[in-house]
DNA sequence: TTCGATTTGTCCGTATGTATT
DNA sequence: TAATACATACGGACAAATCGA
């Protein structure tokens, strides 16, 4: 038989087409018979389904009226699911603008956080992480891994949970966006890997010597070259904003 | 009978305990016979409630071996009902620090962001919300529910949805934090009405004016002065920081 | 207001796949 | 290998709620 979890399937089906507009805010779902005989799956599945999205703000079931998909102000935006499926849609260039200037506000803050409450041992973790960083500066594969855990080191020393995960979440759905569009993006990732490094050193600098001002100004410098290059492609003029925006 | 949704109702108690620690991470949940034994409910409801746990990162389930709690730093905390947990457990000071923490570094930021991204309209409806706010000035009730719409009409002239909807869920744990904890904080909230709107004025003045540094530095100071008084209780002073901090 | 129709909500008996022992 | 325990999945039945006539 298939993979099993047919309920965790079509949970991301019907959250993908929520997510792409295929079902637009205010439409009715399919009842939960029709439901099951279009995607061959009974109603338990069904149902499971339909209250996964529930609990991601994404529907509301009410007897007799129906399924309907919640307005876009009501969706749970900052679950791993939901990001990501907002980046599986379509036309995801304004929502990868929106997600990185979060990300640009956020991470430089918490990494003056870290910088104000880190402990030596937290400090110690950044540098054996950035050492790990060092020693795969030719493979791409495990740069991509030793970099997300530097990050991950640098916030997990705010010693703000929450903090962590907000910047985890963000960081997953960036990786995952740049997974997804590799075949465009691949040309343009030539940065040199000893100019990365200097901007990571400087970052892990003064983070351990708790200079505030200069982690957040060097962590900023540092999305600011690595963020992803969201270029205006076909669809992507539409909502386009000043793009020559500086970091305040 | 009952409110309908026993699901629905689950859901919230089994989130709950898990956030309390009543449910340690690492845990195997009873079996769904014996939950569903235990709430005197149908095996459907609590494979519907285990789904939408399973939906927020809570828990995960697996054949023979049952359903066990996930690690905290896989819970989705940014969702509604996660942090609404977080505020029902019993010693939530370090939480709601936390929590502060980082409303103190995003709002500001959003703020600056409103001055820079906002339209005309967008002006003009914060100041519609502000005319509501100072009408509002005697009447508890209607002050908060105008400070609420006060400070959406702002973070939404920054047009950045994503960052609209964090703050939002920040301020409705806030907020609700508040409600549940109303009688130690009541006698405190003898804040000079005329101050706080000062300070309101200030940032509306600023982002209308597109005064990025202005806005950021008006919210800081109004998120400071605003902010909830997290008195050092029994069970506060654990991990219980630098009182002192300022904004960066 | 009453009634009927529709849809979700709920319950339960049963069967299957899977991982542990 | 076989037995066991558990989640997963199926489907028939009924209750409850809401809408419209």
């Amino acid at each position: 038989m298939q993979s099993l979890k047919l309920s965790g399937q079509l949970l991301h089906e019907l959250g993908r087409q929520i997510l792409s507009g295929a079902l637009e805010s205010g439409q009715v779902l399919p009842t939960v018979e029709t439901l099951s005989e279009m995607n061959g799956v009974s109603r338990t599945v069904t149902r499971e389904a339909l209250k996964g999205l529930s609990a991601l703000g994404l529907v509301e079931s009410q007897p007799k009226v129906g399924t309907i998909v919640c307005a876009r102000d009501h969706w749970q935006w900052w679950s791993r699911e939901v990001l990501q499926w907002s980046v599986d849609a379509k036309p995801n260039q304004h929502f990868l603008l929106q997600l990185s200037e979060v990300r640009r506000v956020i991470e430089p803050a918490a990494v003056a956080l870290a910088a104000q409450n880190g402990t030596d041992k937290d400090f110690q973790v950044i540098r054996e992480a950035f050492e790990r960083l060092e020693q795969s500066v030719g493979n791409e594969e495990d740069w991509a891994k030793a970099d997300y855990e530097f990050h991950d080191s640098i916030i997990a020393a705010s010693r703000n949970e929450l903090m962590l995960s907000l910047t985890r979440v963000m960081r997953d759905a960036l990786l995952y966006s740049r997974k997804t569009t590799i075949p465009i993006l691949k040309e343009k990732r030539e940065e040199p890997p000893v100019a990365a490094l200097n901007q990571h050193r400087a970052v892990m600098d003064a983070v351990c010597s708790r200079d505030e001002q200069g982690a957040y100004q060097g962590m900023t410098q540092l999305l600011e070259s690595v963020k992803v290059l969201i270029q205006d492609s076909e669809e992507g003029r539409k909502q386009n904003r000043n793009p020559s925006r500086s970091f305040q």
